[in-house]
DNA sequence: CACCAGGCAAGTA
DNA sequence: TACTTGCATGGT
């Protein structure tokens, strides 16, 4: 049996014993298209609670709507964002994509829907601020096409459970996945969101093993990591 | 006090 | 390609 086939498997097994324990997570977290676009920029690198006051700010201001927050002022946004941390960056982030949004779909953001995957991937790639784990997060749950994204948690996971090596790229984890899965978006949404919620618990953070983890099933490899 | 959190870009070798 | 550093707040 071929490495692949190994790995496939496994990873099948794991998605079954967190859908098992967390059943439908139904992400992400969000009120519209707009609002999942926004948290993917601020949870950059950030606690998501941090996240959530920022998001709550911006809604005290009216800014979770596409236009308004194009048309307000970086000093406005920043205030707005700060909780969030890096709050210059993800401001000018948030404006990067905002008057890339208008222009790509003017206001009415299911329009992305129709246009081609892979070509409004790259478009977003290419804009400053967007690495390849918020398009994805853009791509999955903005829009509601097949890319798994690849976050620490799932890194930290893989590895524990002797899935990757150290030095695996982004490219190859989400590779790892599509082939297990197939380009699923409902598949992809739940796994993603499955593995947030076992990587939140002490259970698959370094060093800690509860009993109670859905992925202890599995048996870990390296809880150095 | 130190360390971490749902990254990314720019610089160096 | 493979490191390294700056960005910044808030929780533990």
């Amino acid at each position: 049996m071929s490495k692949n086939t190994v790995k496939s498997r496994k990873i099948r097994k794991m998605f079954r014993l967190l859908d098992k324990r967390y059943g439908d997570l139904k992400w992400w977290p969000a009120r519209s298209r707009f609002e999942v676009i926004v948290g993917a920029i601020l949870t950059q690198n950030t606690a998501w609670k941090n996240v959530e006051k920022a998001i709550s700010e911006l809604r005290k201001e009216k800014l979770l709507v596409l236009e308004n927050m194009n048309n307000a002022k970086s000093s406005v946004i920043c205030r707005a964002v700060r909780s969030s941390g890096y709050y210059r960056q993800k401001t000018e982030k948030l404006r990067n994509v905002c008057s890339f949004l208008l222009a790509e779909c003017g206001k009415d953001l299911r329009r992305g829907k129709s246009m081609d995957a892979d070509i409004l991937r790259e478009k977003l790639l290419a804009l400053k601020g967007i690495g390849p784990e918020t398009a994805d997060s853009i791509m999955l749950y903005a829009f509601e096409k097949p890319f798994f994204v690849v976050d620490a948690y799932t890194t930290r996971i893989f590895a524990r459970h002797g899935l990757i090596e150290k030095k695996a790229s982004y490219y190859d984890v989400q590779k790892m996945v599509h082939l297990a899965l197939g380009r699923d978006v409902s598949a992809f949404n739940q796994f993603h969101a499955g593995l947030v919620e076992a990587g939140k618990c002490f259970c698959s953070k370094k060093g800690g093993k509860c009993g109670e983890c859905p992925l202890n099933a599995l048996g870990v490899l390296d809880s150095s990591l």
